[in-house]
DNA sequence: TTTGATATTGAAATTCAATATCATCTATTA
DNA sequence: TAATAGATGATATTGAATTTCAATATCAAA
């Protein structure tokens, strides 16, 4: 069993929340899918295996999960909320492929390092940041558009 | 007569557009206001002086100031799209003050060099980018909330 | 001027994702 | 088993973004 799932169990355990085949299908498949999912996405793919799972019950899930720290919002400015593992993942940037829909997650302690300096620098105190750069990949770069 | 008028009016023109007075008057509020306007908020300020003028113009003058390049949206991740103007305002950054709701534009070479040099590791050719430091000044740090 | 072609306007309607509501349904415990 | 609390899915609602549409304004040409 993934360790999210223990987690997602004590979590709801002390919120005196039940954990249904609902929740747990949909962890699985959250869990099982690496990539920016929106609700949409992930109700796609779940009603695929069991069409009775409704679209607010994914809806809540991912807020639940949120919550457990399992997932966490992402914005990539196109208008939609999207979810990510966050368990495991520590703080992260992205790189984000505008083409194929791809992203990789990356860290530079460079960068971060030269963030905390420009915050002091104007004495700002930082609670969090999210730096996410468009580009394309190798592959990309040979398509058209 | 601002830069940012002249080429509005020159913009408008290679469109087969037209500067009215709506137009004109959105724009001269949306120059004199130094924040980040939703449609909404530059649309509140813009009736207290002509009532008569209409949500979607608004909306819309937004829409053609950011293709004339005087503006451009932000995303500050408080799920409504923001302007800011553009025109005279090189690529830059955000510290965005969470309490105060003031924000500062920033740009660190050496921050932009070490993104290029993460990109060019990965085989990464970026388009653009956005980073947004979130956080308290030094007023802020001081209230409770 | 006047006209006619075209663009613009404001109000209202529509869209779409996010979220709330509510009448069941289901598990667990007394 | 009954009672209780939580969970579910269908549906309704919300709110911002955007479009529609009939009325109006603009402007070049007559």
């Amino acid at each position: 069993m993934a360790k999210e799932v223990s987690l997602f169990i004590d979590f709801l355990k002390t919120k005196g929340l039940k954990l249904t085949k609902q929740r747990e299908y949909i962890l699985d498949v959250f869990l099982a899918t690496e990539r920016h999912l929106s609700v949409e996405d992930l109700y796609n793919i779940v009603k695929k295996k069991d069409s009775s799972i409704g679209q607010a019950t994914v809806f809540r899930t991912l807020k639940l999960l949120c919550e457990a720290d399992i997932a966490q919002e992402v914005d990539l400015g196109d208008k939609r909320i999207r979810y990510e593992h966050k368990y495991g993942h520590g703080h992260h940037d992205h790189l984000v492929y505008i083409k194929c829909g791809k992203f990789i997650e990356v860290v530079d302690t460079g960068i971060e390092r030269l963030q905390d300096k420009l915050c002091k620098r104007v004495g700002f105190l930082p609670k969090r940041h999210k730096m996410d750069i468009f580009g394309t990949c190798k592959q990309c770069q040979k398509k058209k558009r």
